[in-house]
DNA sequence: GTCTATTTTTAGACAAAACTAAAAATATGT
DNA sequence: ACATATTTTTAGTTTTGTCTAAAAATAGAC
């Protein structure tokens, strides 16, 4: 397997999650920056080996094996990704494009060995979870802003309330889906809360705050 | 610069250590189990690049450019090899072909970290000294066994060739890195020697002997 | 339901890095 | 010095992964 190939599984791993069914190749195009020729060739070489089902002009799914492979890579990136920044110093932001390459590595002792070296770590960096050496995925644990004690930090992967006046709000103050939030003070008199946006200082009102909903981090 | 390029430059880097002057196509071929054609294009691509010093024919150098690279390569994977002794637990016949791949991943910051992390290690797992970030290489002065007298007495602090048959040879007749061995006789027909390592004895042929590197010890 | 627009695939080409086979240059033995 | 052997290079081919341009299939509008 090249790294082209296992390049091609993570995006159409990602791809399922956000577009649950068959994908297209053109999103996949898309994800990969490439163009859809290039897609058709290697979609049909993973589906000669038995990572996708894959019909003519009909898309593709990933198989079984096909899953469990793209769950072997990501465990390697969020694995990689962790020890980055808890043990080379490196920030959260920093240290995607290095997990691209580390992914690569073909050890399946060195994954095991990295896992204990990090104690079992249920979440990366960014707060998505990293499968286990047998593929399984525990679905990330979120909560809402509002919930958030001082001084954590956390990624906001969804709204409650998504009227358009809420979301027109969010445009705003341009806040986005993966966005990390740090909690910085929290108003006891309305439970308003001062956040950290990049390098953007916010106040957000209670009623923002709880129609946010945000993963928890690892501390 | 590919990894294909870098694998070159260390190759050549390595065959300089052993051999002074010109590199010869041949023994390029050789040390990359390639073909020398193959080898030929490869060199010609690094030397308009400004690594290498190249003539039709006349076999190739180093440039300064290049030895200063083959020395980062040579450091990443020194450091590498001793993380995965140090940290993940590996034996130090089992690195080589993890560092291997270990060894082109691009980020500077990462290695410096790494050498931090591990404390600046001055040698990694099987003795050979690691270069600083700087490319300076404290050298040793060591021989290989199979060119000691007869009677003297030395450390085994590293080998030649670092493959794995080699080094599970080594594994299986517990020689191993700081061991102590004496030369007590040479055999002239085959230039296999007889040496005494601990309170064993072992017959030694010539092509394990010019394998093991030692440095002769003063009584 | 046909006509157009979009999506997807095919066909052919290219670059990197390898190979084989054959030619050219260098080295060696007597 | 000459013939032969060895080394090195050239020329042409292969594989992987990409591209462009054009053809085929599907989807959408009326």
């Amino acid at each position: 397997m090249t790294q082209s190939e296992e390049n091609y599984l993570k995006a159409i791993y990602h791809l399922s999650k956000v577009t649950p069914g068959v994908i297209s190749t053109n999103a996949i195009a898309e994800e990969m920056q490439t163009k859809p020729s290039s897609v058709t060739d290697m979609v049909k070489r993973l589906s000669e080996k038995g990572y996708l089902n894959y019909k003519k002009y009909q898309g593709a799914t990933l198989s079984d094996k096909g899953t469990r492979k793209a769950l072997m890579i990501i465990r390697k990136h969020r694995l990689w990704e962790t020890f980055l920044v808890e043990k080379m110093n490196f920030a959260w932001d920093e240290v995607h494009e290095i997990a691209e390459q580390l992914e690569h590595i073909q050890s399946e002792k060195l994954i095991d060995e990295l896992d204990r070296f990090l104690s079992y770590p249920k979440v990366d960096p960014h707060g998505d979870p990293i499968p286990d050496r047998n593929g399984e995925l525990k679905p990330r644990k979120s909560s809402l802003l509002s919930n958030l004690e001082i001084n954590s930090s956390c990624v906001c992967i969804g709204v409650r309330d998504s009227s358009t006046s809420f979301l027109r709000y969010l445009d705003k103050n341009q806040i986005a889906l993966g966005d990390r939030i740090e909690v910085v003070e929290r108003e006891d008199f309305d439970d308003s809360i001062r956040v950290k946006i990049g390098n953007r200082n916010l106040h957000l009102s209670n009623a923002i705050a709880s129609n946010l909903i945000v993963t928890e981090e690892r501390e």
